[in-house]
RNA sequence: GCCGUCUUAGCUCAGUCGGUAGAGCAGCUCACUCGUAAUGAGCAGGUCGUCGGUUCGAUUCCGACAGACGGCUCCA
């Protein structure tokens, strides 16, 4: 036997070994449970994650991956979607094996299937697992060839087409990189106490060396999923579950999911009185009820105001025009799936707006136009529609019908960088000023494998992603490429704003357009007197207003700061007696702009407090004996915390201060 | 659009192995009510999503459609 030299790094640094060949990775962590997989490089090759059972070689730098890292969760969640796979196939043995990659908080394994599983199932499946993570079975890697694995798993007709693609998996399908990898291809056997295999599945790996492992999981839900994510395809069955390096991890997902079942903003929508989908309207079509109506009338007066700051003018465009524009605009053919159907009336075809550019270059082009006026900042809340298909609505953060806070700003090709960079500021602001503030930027660029879905020149879309890509650069946010995810007319940057809970959503967009301007044969007279045409921008700060008032109450868990509030101040009086007293301070609250009820119902003076809590409304107002004695009230705010004896005219002061500022109480 | 589950009072839900239904909350009425998360009593409220089929009889079984929910695909 002879000796090979390795190196062991640490956290506290890197560790010279000798050990004898043969040594496996697991002998350098035998005193580490929560090391489950190893991370091996050397000088001639980056570092790759591996078994436990990886046999060293001279020159291994090798680092343990503990099960709490984030490729130590992924390994977990791998094998146990294994786990979860061997328990299918068990329990319903002609299932056909899709894949089973780990994803955000979980994993998933696709299953083909005579009849769809149903909860039921589950619980069996779940059963079954715990069975075999009980057996102790050991994840054993095995190298084989293109034509063995093709023998072996005749059976599996997903698995034989997943070897055919080996090597550009990772354009096959989401996930199935984790099956097949580029290099050469590995089987899986699970080996049960008594050195039997109980199950295979082609695999890259890594695993967690045996099943027992796997501290903590859970099966979530069912759901049908194309294979290979083209709806072209067959739907298989998928099943998602979730594992966690200990039962403590596992209750903080399943508490994290359910504090965001808790912020819904379907379920507070409709406890907080805000909107609701009336079936007789039709799907995605939202409607706002008083109290919504206030939250998005805010919204809206400040978006509008701050436009005008910022240089735009305000103006209107109908919902409805003659489907010519939509072809000058390129929109039609192009989207005409994503559009309504048209009206046909008076020998023309009308087509609901799906967008607002084409409507406001109409307004550039009304008149002659000259350097001097750029850039010309168009804005409005323009009401679009677009036809969703009916599987993908949700809430308000997909709807059929909604107002875009759009903007487009027509500018010269010089301009152009400045005007990217005052609308990404802008909209920054915007947002912080609704309480979010940790952003990240996505740069979508069009898919060059795709050019037929994009309009332009190549030069054209290299210029504008690079204006957009320079200007996002230098915000110093962290900016996420997004190939392929552009508007057929351009390049464009997204905001995506992370909410209380750590969701990240998709907020506002500015786009760089030079198509429309040519296709609308747009232009203005340059300083020269030459005729010049000019590039747009689009923007829109909120998105949509419907979505993004979605997003606060999630965001907000229904609990808007005072600004926003429906109602701001509930005034309640301890007995009927004080109702006089409560409503002379809700007159002069009034006065001072805000919004105060007084609730005089015959409701005893705890149920008010409750109802007002309930309600979620920033400031309680309250009166009794004591305070009318001192011109006073008291404060309870929603946290439960109480300030008595407040003189009047510093409780009015104080909600005013507290509405003006924008702050959350 | 596809797959699955679901649709009973304003809301949240029971229930009917086929004989037209019940609770809590909300609402209304009355009484009570002076200090920080539910006072009590009574009343009223439903073509059991819609339309067909099977049946002596359908809210219940079957089908279609609509809508909701969870995914997939999509998201200018």
């Amino acid at each position: 036997m002879s000796e090979i030299k390795i190196v062991v790094l640490t956290p506290a640094g890197r560790e010279e070994r000798s050990v004898t060949t043969g040594t496996k990775a697991w002998e350098l962590f035998k005193d580490e449970p929560e090391i489950i997989a190893a991370r091996v490089g050397n000088a001639s090759s980056a570092a790759a994650l591996k078994d436990l059972a990886y046999e060293l070689v001279d020159g291994d730098e090798v680092a343990g991956v503990e099960i709490a890292s984030r490729d130590g969760r992924d390994i977990l969640r791998h094998s146990t979607a294994h786990v979860m796979a061997q328990a299918v196939q068990e329990i319903f043995p002609q299932a056909k094996l899709g894949i089973g990659p780990p994803v955000q908080d979980g994993f998933y394994y696709d299953f083909d299937v005579e009849t769809p599983f149903v909860p039921a199932d589950l619980d069996k499946i779940e059963s079954r697992m715990r069975k075999i993570v009980k057996e102790n079975q050991r994840f054993s890697r095995r190298v084989t060839t293109d034509d063995d694995a093709r023998v072996e798993l005749a059976e599996e007709p997903y698995k034989l087409e997943l070897i055919g693609l080996k090597g550009s998996a990772a354009d096959a399908a989401e996930g199935a990189s984790a099956e097949v990898g580029a290099g050469e291809l590995t089987i899986y056997d699970n080996i049960n106490r008594n050195g039997e295999v109980a199950w295979k599945d082609l695999c890259r790996g890594p695993h967690l060396p045996t099943t027992k492992r796997i501290p903590a999981f859970k099966l979530m839900r069912s759901a049908a999923a194309y294979w290979r994510g083209d709806e072209k395809n067959k739907q298989l069955q998928r099943i998602y579950g979730t594992a966690w390096e200990s039962k403590e991890a596992l209750d903080e997902h399943l508490h994290r999911i359910e504090e965001a079942e808790r912020r819904d903003h379907r379920k507070l929508g409709k406890e907080l009185d805000l909107f609701s989908f009336p079936d007789e309207i039709g799907s995605g079509l939202p409607v706002f009820h008083p109290k919504g109506g206030v939250i998005k009338r805010e919204m809206e007066d400040y978006v509008r105001r701050r436009h005008i700051e910022e240089g735009f003018s305000y103006v209107g465009t109908p919902h409805i025009s003659k489907d010519g524009l939509f072809h000058t605009s390129g929109h039609l053919p192009h989207y005409a799936d994503t559009m309504f159907p048209p009206m046909e009336f008076e020998g023309a075809n009308y087509q609901l707006k799906a967008m607002n550019c084409p409507m406001h270059n109409l307004i550039f082009s009304s008149r002659g136009r000259s350097y001097r006026e750029l850039p010309l900042r168009l804005f409005e809340f323009g009401s679009v529609y677009r036809y969703e298909k009916s599987g993908v609505i949700h809430g308000l953060t997909r709807v059929r019908g909604f107002a875009q806070d759009d903007s487009h700003s027509y500018c010269t090709q010089e301009q152009a960088p400045d005007e990217v960079k005052h609308l990404l500021n802008f909209m920054l602001t915007v947002l912080r000023d609704f309480g979010l503030d940790d952003f990240y930027l996505e740069l979508s660029t069009r898919d060059e494998e795709k050019l037929d879905k994009f309009i332009g020149s190549e030069e054209d879309w290299a210029t504008a992603t690079a204006i957009l890509e320079q200007v996002a650069t230098e915000t110093g946010l962290e900016l996420v490429p997004d190939p392929g995810g552009a508007a057929f007319y351009g390049p464009k940057i997204s905001v995506q704003a992370k909410d209380a809970i750590g969701r990240t959503w998709q907020m506002g967009t500015v786009q760089y357009d030079f198509n429309q301007p040519a296709r609308f044969e747009l232009e203005y007279q340059a300083a020269d007197g030459s005729r010049q045409q000019p590039v747009m921008i689009h923007s829109a700060k909120f998105g949509s207003i419907e979505r993004f008032l979605g997003v606060l109450v999630e965001h907000y868990a229904g609990a808007m700061p005072p600004w926003l509030a429906p109602v701001q101040v509930q005034a309640i009086p301890v007995a009927d007696a004080f109702a006089d007293y409560l409503y002379d301070v809700a007159g002069q609250l009034k006065k001072a702009g805000i919004r105060v009820e007084v609730d005089d119902s015959n409701d005893r003076f705890q149920k008010k407090i409750r109802n007002a809590q309930l309600q979620k409304v920033p400031f309680m107002l309250i009166a009794g004996g004591e305070d009318v004695e001192k011109g006073a009230v008291s404060f309870r705010y929603r946290d439960g915390r109480q300030d008595n004896g407040v003189p009047i005219a510093d409780a009015i002061a104080r909600v005013v201060a507290a509405v003006e500022s924008r702050e959350q109480v």
